[in-house]
Parts: structure tokens; sequence; C-alpha cells
DNA sequence: GTAGGCATGTACCGATGATATCGGCATGTT
DNA sequence: AACATGCCGATATCATCGGTACATGCCTAC
């Protein structure tokens, strides 16, 4: 086994350090030369392991990610009980994580939007699932795209707000009105399946009944031919998911 | 007059260079030096003129307000007819500037937590402006200061998500509904999001979520149509009138 | 005419991100 | 057992960055 994560690997001690360096010190103290002398090694190291500079920030991304999932996992223990409420509890969970590790959370934020950025991808992942769920019991009122971007977007502009406020100004009620604001845009007051069933029959059952003579969305054609589908579907009996 | 903005003061002239230079190659394309350059003075000129590089970037955080301040006007010309408008209209031409003008927006946006900026200050100022005037009128339903915080995260949070989306999946409902959340949890007018939506697009949300990879009931073909049938009915609802 | 600011221009400093190059050490082969 | 190979660490170095010291020049004041 080559490099693995066995606790004090050069690549955990690197990007521990780094972490170190960034949240004590602001982004600018986590230079190339600081990281390499606070874990011990040379300058060149850094860009044998992680390539390039953007490759340590991802590998940090990733590590703030990791320990993000950690935390989220020792506080969601308990029980995920309906999905609105562990949507509750996973949006607490990040913005508190974004509040109390500015750095960390600034850096993971920042991997996003260009091209690959492993890391990000895992964390739009269990946000992507955690919608996915949602959706699946009938709660959400908007797409499912829609619905990851709206949670991701209160929870970055609450926790970017609460930074740049004067923190004698800050008012924790503005955590618990935005979620409660991000609840209501994202789901219905009411499951539009029936909880007490999952998987397609009853979502296809529901669907063909809330099919109007003539949505605008689909042809004629499609319309009969959906129809026929959703008939099948509905009677198909449901295979309840894992 | 010592220094003045008499549209070819070396202030404006190196403002306008550094402003072209972050929009066109991003934050690091505006060194001291290229942006020196391209204003065709010499680098200890910016350091007399603004002091600093953060002095730089204040000033040209000043000056992407005053733009943003001009298009506002331009924008708002007709009349801010009642309050709670005033505010949809004030809040989306915050966010259409942020998504035109990322890098700006983001410098912009970047100088306010700690010290003066003179220049977020101005911002912050119009926007308890508009908040004192709806406070006045008997709309608020929280705090001012809250409720400017709730207007600034919601416009922060749907800049920052937008840029951070993969263009192809940027959806512009979601300024609209982030825009009418805020409203709702500002204001104490109705809920804002017309109508409990019914019809088939939540059930077409539930179903296309708890579709499995593999229904017995439909073959992949059909399955895969029914698949983009379904986003189509999705997407067919939610998004309210202009 | 001369002396004193004051802005400009040159040269320079330390630090940064990034790389080339060298030496050692383990491994794997013959 | 001797040799070759490839990987890992260390030193030295490069170009550029933000920032500054110093000298030069010009205009003004006496």
């Amino acid at each position: 086994m080559p490099t693995r994560d066995t606790t004090d690997s050069p690549r955990r001690r690197i990007v521990e350090a780094a972490v170190e360096l960034l949240e004590s010190g602001g982004p600018d103290a986590m230079s190339t030369r600081a990281v390499a002398a606070a874990a011990g090694m040379q300058p060149p190291a850094i860009y044998r392991l992680f390539g390039d500079k953007d490759g340590l920030l991802e590998a940090v991304a990733e590590h703030g990610y990791a320990q993000f999932l950690e935390s989220k996992r020792a506080r969601l223990n308990p029980a995920p009980e309906d999905p609105v409420e562990e949507l509750r509890r996973g949006w607490d969970t990040v913005v508190e994580f974004g509040v109390s590790r500015p750095e960390l959370f600034a850096v993971m934020s920042r991997a996003t939007g260009s091209e690959a950025g492993a890391a990000h991808r895992a964390g739009l992942e269990i946000l992507h699932g955690r919608v996915r769920r949602l959706a699946a019991a009938g709660w959400l009122r908007v797409d499912e795209e829609l619905a990851a971007q709206i949670i991701q977007a209160t929870g970055l502009g609450v926790v970017a707000t609460w930074h740049a406020t004067p923190a004698e100004r800050r008012d924790p009620a503005l955590l618990t009105v935005l979620r409660e604001s991000m609840v209501a845009a994202v789901t219905r007051a009411e499951p539009a399946v029936p909880a007490a069933e999952s998987g397609p029959a009853p979502a296809a059952r529901a669907l063909r009944a809330a099919l109007p003579d003539d949505s605008g969305a689909l042809s004629d054609a499609e319309q009969h031919l959906l129809a026929e589908w959703l008939t099948r579907l509905a009677g198909s009996g449901g295979t309840p998911p894992a």
C-alpha cells in the first residue's frame, strides 16, 4: 500500500498543517512554505503530492468535507424522523459548520464552480441525496435541482452574511428565519404522496390523478402514452428502496 | 481642487484600469504592476494614491457601487409604487448586478466585514434606507436590522450559488423563488407565492424521484422517455408570473 | 536666482508560487 | 551479491508579486 491515510502519511500531515495555518492566520498565512515548514517538509513536497497549490486547496476542502460529515453524523445520529425535519437538521449542520469555521468553509465553497473538484462533488452529492429523498416522499414543491440550489443559496448567504456582520449586530434569529424561509420555499405543506407507501406506484397514481386534460408541456399523443405507462406503474406495486 | 474625479484624473484612470483587468482576467490579473501599466503609470503611483492594495480594492469597490447606483437609478426610474414592489425591484437590481459582474460584485462584497470600508458603508446605507421606508409603511414583519440581513443574505447567496452552478444547470427560477421567499420572510403580506401549488408538477417530481433504475413495467426506452416527460411536467409549475 | 517642497521614475527588498537538479534509499532484477 | 531503476527528500533557483527607499526632476516661493 503506497500512500494511504495512515494517520501520519505525508499527505495528511500537510493537509492538517494547512488547515491549521488557514484557520489560525487566514488564507494568506497558508503559503506553501509555511505549510511545508509546519508539516516538517520541504516546499517541493507539496507540489509532488498535490501538483499545485490549487491541488492543496482541493485536498484541504476534501478534508473539510470529511470533518463536516463526521460532525454531521455525530449530530444527526439520533434519527432522521421525517424528511422535512431531516432537511432542517442538515441545513442547520451546514450553517453551523460554516459559522464556526469560516476560512475552511470559504475554501470548501470556493472549490465549486469551474472544473472537477472531487471534494465539492461529494458535498453536492449528499445534498442531492437528501433532496432526492425529499422528492421521493412527495414533499418537494419545486424541481429537485432547483430545490438543491435554494438550499445551497440560503446556506451560503446566511453564512456569508453572518461573517460580514460586525459581531455585535449578529442575530441568531437570522439563522432560524432563513431556515424556515428555505423550508417554506422548498417543501409543500403536505406531502403529495402518502407517506405510508413508497416507490413509484403511489407517485404514479398521484400523477395520473393530477394529470390535467391538457397540460401545456406534453402533446396529446405523449399524454396518452404517459397515461398508459402510469397505469402500468401504478399497478406494478411499489418496490420499496433500501 | 486637489484630486477630483475630472474624468481622467489619475485616480479614475487607475481604478478603471483595475476594474477592466479584474473583469477580464480575474482577481489574479489585477496586479499592481499590471494596473499601473494599463493606466500608463508606474507601480508606486498606486501606493501614493491609494496607500495600499486594499486601498485600491476599496476604491474599486466604491467605483462599483457608483456604477451600481447609476444602473439602479436607470432601472428604478419609472417609479417606486409601493414599498414591497420597491423591495423586489431593489433586490432584483442587486442580484442582476451581481450576476452580470461577478468579480466586481465579489470585491464589493468582500470589503465588508472588519473595518471601515466607506464603499460598503454606502451600500449598506441604501439598503437600510429602503428597509426603513418599508418599516415606516408598516410592512416589516421583523426587526429592521434582521430584515436588512435577510435581504443581504438571500442576495449574496443567490449570486454566489448562481456563479457556482455550471451554467447549463442554472435556472432563472432560482432568482424569482428566492426573491419571493425573501419578501415573504421580511414583509407581512400574504404568502407571496401565489397558491399552494397543485396539479401534476409535484406528483411528477415525486414519481421521477421514486422511479427505480429498472422497473419491470417499462422498457428502457420507455423509461427514458418517461423521465424526460416527467422533467417537463415537473418544471412546468411554480414560477410566479413576472 | 536660489532654496524648498512635491510629484515622478528607478531601483530594490522580502516573500510567494513553482521548478530544475542533485543525492540517497529502497526495491527489483540478473 | 552486484547492479540498475525509480521514487522520495533537499538545495538552489526563477519569475513575479506587494511594498518601499532613494534619487531625479519640476514648479513654486522668497
